[in-house]
DNA sequence: AACATAACCTTAAACGATTAAGCACAAATA
DNA sequence: TATTTGTGCTTAATCGTTTAAGGTTATGTT
């Protein structure tokens, strides 16, 4: 129950002032010029009375609080959960520690998170953005915050980010579909102008186009945010109706392929003969569901450690020039994609 | 790029202290007798300059940080990242924000998070404590510093937890299975003296004992936590040989039970035909497979929510007498588990 | 002997807020 | 009129560190 021990506690055990105990303990002995003995007297002290540094008062003092504030979509969602893993360890090893909050993909609270978290001082931020979040980007930015996004990005901001190449990987997903022999193939989106979601839309539409399939509305439902699950039952079932019948999904991310998934086995739909399928992300129902799904793989690694590799640079030196990630994803071919053709 | 405004350069803007700036803008006032005039021109003037107290140099001054240190084993488990996002958005709502730390069941790592956040001076902590930490509690407890346990407590350690009742709940589960007719019931569980593993265990035996099953040593698989991967497979294709075959299989938790599912699959291991399943906590896999496996809930959202709740009732009153919330658990019945029985 | 230099340590002002104590003046009381 | 009480504000210490600037000795140089 005593007190904490205070830097002025080492100080009066060893008998000398608080500023030659500092400079001991944070190395800084050579340029302070202080006694071999003393320091290492200090040193024993310091360890004799387990003096803890009180890290608030050394961050008022710095300017420094060696915290990164990590801001997601959904933090219970797997993909960004193994992101901040990642960022955790990648953090810690470099002596920091996360701070994370939820948007929801709502602005208001993406806002709420970004002003508490930089109130608090964080040293950088990285951001999913929601959509409508650029203003809140724009505004770090010019209070010299450092902030990578990552998973999205704004076209018409010159930020920090790490994404993967969303037209391409969705180009070769819906491909991979049509050599397949696919032709009806629907893609299921979320309803957002983010760009990720736009570039995986137009890779989509590009693909078709470059098979001579003609794009049709009905085969991409914009799902919104709010009661996912109910919508995208709604949807599973209108498109496959005999009437509207497809033969391949394409999902955008796992959220909504793990959700289509559950009315598609409900219904009875034999995957991949009556349906082929492709999703992004991974997530542990792809593997554990039959047939396997067929996914776009992203490194979440390589995203993770990018970010904060990003992040701590721009720490560093907040006038150098905005960098780029942009990983290469991998489709992942697994039964749920292929057919037995008939040739 | 100006400067951050300061609670100075608001007290400049109207010509008054720093002092009744302050007082009117923790809403002092009163106390304080501060004029209504000046009152409305500081929270004007606040406005205006767009004033953003300093979280930190609040935090020195109060000791007071309003934050929330979480430590889980992995955040990118869904368990543990599911939980998270209740106790943020609990925290949230009562102003604190959370940061995390992922102890990956490593006494070393998880000391050394708890060092990490305790020196930040954090409020309290919500830690799901992993085998050894006993030590570390201790002495957050001995420091007056608020800690709930969550899914995993200490016997001989008097602390606030949150938890199921694991003993029962395993009893439940297995009794489940035999009344389905399996009769050589295996569970894996991981190889821990952690208080709920071994309460799941004993359920488990209980369970046999209370049916006439003799309990075999052969039966109970202990995973260590490396490789997780690699040894449920060795022990999966042990325990589906002719000589040892199970009928019945529970797993201790949601990773158990994905990994085992995996082999079991390639092994073409017809469920629940040959094998009948249940496992501890939830997954999305669980429903996406096929058939849908059996499984005991935990309500996140009231283990979530009671740890925060009992978090902040202690910041208030540090020498409250502990307090535990065990929380009831739902045994969810599914078709993994379900035998037609032979008359 | 007189002074410069080096070696070692202390003082005290920050960092940005909060808040007890005190000061000056006006109004109320006797 | 003198004294008390009340009102509205300021001053300055404080939280626990860091660090520039300065102060004392001891040592070296001429």
């Amino acid at each position: 129950m005593k007190k904490k021990v205070l830097l002025k506690d080492v100080a009066e055990y060893v008998g000398v002032s608080t500023a030659l105990v500092s400079y001991v303990l944070n190395n800084k002995e050579k340029q302070a010029r202080v006694g071999d003995e003393i320091a290492k007297k200090i040193r024993k002290a310091a360890a004799d009375l387990n003096y803890q540094p009180n890290l608030i008062a050394k961050s008022l003092q710095s300017g420094k609080t060696n915290t990164i504030g990590l801001i997601v979509a959904d933090i219970s969602n797997p993909f960004f959960s193994s992101i901040a893993r990642i960022i955790e360890d990648e953090a810690m090893r470099q002596g920091y520690v996360v701070i994370f909050g939820s948007s929801d993909e709502n602005p208001e609270r993406s806002m709420r998170l970004i002003d508490v978290f930089n109130n608090r001082g964080v040293d950088a931020f990285i951001i999913a953005p929601s959509e409508n979040a650029e203003r809140q980007i724009r505004s770090l930015q010019k209070q010299q915050v450092p902030v990578v996004l990552i998973d999205r990005y704004f076209k018409n901001i010159r930020s920090d980010y790490v994404i993967i190449n969303n037209h391409d990987s969705a180009y070769n997903a819906v491909e991979h579909l049509i050599r397949n022999g696919c032709r009806r193939i629907a893609m299921m989106a979320y309803e957002t102008h983010l760009e990720h979601m736009q570039q995986r839309i137009g890779g989509y539409r590009q693909a078709l186009k470059d098979n001579g399939i003609e794009f049709r509305e009905n085969w991409l439902p914009r799902v919104s945010y709010k009661d996912v699950a109910h919508q995208v039952e709604d949807y599973i079932k209108a498109l496959t109706r005999p009437r509207l019948k497809v033969d391949g999904f394409f999902f955008a991310t796992n959220t909504l392929a793990v959700e289509s998934l559950k009315p598609l086995t409900r219904m009875g739909i034999r995957i991949p003969e009556d349906l082929a399928i492709v999703s992004f992300d991974e997530s542990d129902a792809f593997d554990l569901f039959y047939p396997p799904v067929t996914y776009v793989s992203q490194s979440l690694d390589a995203i993770g450690k990018g970010a904060v590799d990003l992040a701590l640079a721009r720490i560093l030196d907040k006038k150098k020039k905005p960098e780029q990630l942009v990983i290469a994803s991998k489709l992942v071919i697994r039964e749920s994609s292929i057919r037995k053709r008939s040739k």
